[in-house]
DNA sequence: AGAATACTTAGGTATTGACATAAGTATTCC
DNA sequence: GGAATACTTATGTCAATACCTAAGTATTCT
């Protein structure tokens, strides 16, 4: 899969709010269905297309034994996400640090003068 | 806005190729409504759309001075997302850290037998 | 074996998202 | 003033999302 598709994958996952809990319920520690389901106010079949979505992403993965299946944190595709955040924020601050001494430079000529 | 409803729409924003590729130019510098929407193939009143969005996340931010309308990186909704992105991070590590630990512990006590 | 549990599958609806076209407004150039 | 430029506004279509109910399967308990 090409880097902008997971990256279209794993935002979309994080863009609702009660994927977002799940995972923040997955980072204390792996979880069943209805353990998760537990905490939302909506109907099963609802709740699990939810964390379909978050295993297509791969933010999560899921094994099942018996008939309960448990899912945890798959820490991967975070990090997808935190270096394309992190470039971001680089790129820009590298272009406001040249700011910054371009306008030095300005103040220390008109000091000259 | 409570932050939950902030990062649905950080997220939200962040999910959409073309939006992300916005975003990735703006790092660069700031640029103009023609100047960001001439990487795309896609009619101006789509394209506008995308900025609609981007801005209304505040991920930037725009002005007009006379018929143009100029964008730029706003940094400060960037820091939201990392901080959830880290804040997951450091709760999963931390549990993993005690895991290793406990199964060092067994180890141990093992090789003590 | 029969009942309870833990999902899973198969639909259906209403809203939102991502495009499009057509037409409008405000600036700037000649 | 008239034409060109740089968006803006108003609508429309189609697909994807986020929910639902109803019914099904596989395991486990009694």
């Amino acid at each position: 899969m090409v880097q902008s598709a997971v990256a279209d994958d794993v935002f979309h996952a994080l863009s609702n709010p009660t994927r977002r809990k799940v995972l923040e319920q997955l980072s204390v520690g792996p979880a069943t269905v209805s353990e998760l389901a537990a905490a939302f106010d909506m109907k099963l079949p609802s709740f699990v297309q939810h964390l379909g979505v978050l295993e297509r992403s791969r933010l999560v993965k899921s094994k099942k034994q018996g008939r309960v299946r448990t899912y945890e944190i798959a820490p991967a595709r975070f990090k997808v996400v935190q270096d394309w955040l992190t470039e971001r924020r680089q790129l820009w601050e590298a272009r406001l640090d040249r700011f910054d001494a371009y306008v030095n430079k300005l103040k220390e000529k008109e000091s000259q003068s």
